[in-house]
DNA sequence: TATAACCTTAGAGTAAGGTCTAAGGTCAAT
DNA sequence: ATTGACCTTAGACCTTACTCTAAGGTTATA
């Protein structure tokens, strides 16, 4: 049986955090001494470090409640459950990747565009290029 | 000179948005009619777009901050003052890019290692993947 | 027994960039 | 004169994932 400080140590969340995710149905201790300290057992311990790998990946909260209710009833979902989310996030990761590089791109031509040097940038390219304005939106979402 | 919904329709900012950049500095009308509606005159609306082109590149509003101020007072400042905002912040999309590659492979590989079919998810490979938890979180920032 | 180091809770604060509401004043057209 | 569309403000609320504080109770060690 591990206090929260113990599962903080050996999982690398905090305390504050466990405490956090506790709230938000992710992690919580099977036990409680007297006193209201929390006592986590050997499956709260999996359970934890399950969530921490899958935060480790990128999944969002949400994401992990729902990893965590296929994980404790495993007979009633199917691996199409477990893909769906799974795809879901690769393809939220996906659209947020092309919409960064095409950040990069225009980034990349605006700095190629100056020189970068000590002249007062009353001539600057990239001023300019922002002045004219010729920029579409990188699709939020 | 416009009023601010004008403004909003011509800039494809909400009239609310441009009331919450003008009170973090970054964009204003010059003139206020006696009730105290803004009014725009062609500088405030070229100000205005400067802001939309740059939030378009994905610059934020704190970096928008210092382009604006560059922009009114040019002969103060250099090209390279322009480029370390620029690289600054290309640095910080690269940095995002990783980190979300990162995150892309491991959930390919996950997804390549499940059947994705309705079988019972007892044996699902991405939960047992997550239940080793061989992943590294995708360093943030 | 005293001291440090731990634990508890509710609730507030943070970041970033909006989004919306309430309560009321203004303006153009009918 | 009345409708309806517009404008004003301060301030609350949203998202996500924490992070911290206050005020107090507990436990282990010296
Ligand atoms: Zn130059
Ligand atoms: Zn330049
Ligand atoms: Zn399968
Ligand atoms: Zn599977």
């Amino acid at each position: 049986m591990l206090k929260i400080s113990e599962l903080a140590a050996k999982t690398g969340m905090s305390a504050h955090t466990l405490r956090f995710y506790e709230k938000n149905g992710l992690v919580s201790a099977s036990d409680r001494s007297e006193a209201g300290y929390r006592y986590y057992n050997d499956a709260d311990v999996r359970r934890a470090e399950f969530v921490k790998t899958a935060r480790n990946i990128g999944f969002s909260l949400e994401d992990i409640g729902q990893l965590l209710s296929i994980r404790v009833d495993k007979k009633s979902h199917s691996c199409q459950d477990v893909t769906d989310i799974t795809r879901h996030k690769l393809d939220e990761v996906n659209a947020k990747i092309s919409e960064l590089q095409s950040m990069q791109s225009t980034l990349q031509i605006l700095l190629d565009s100056c020189c970068g040097g000590p002249e007062k940038a009353t001539q600057c390219s990239i001023m300019d290029a922002l002045e004219e304005g010729e920029f579409r939106a990188a699709e939020e979402n």
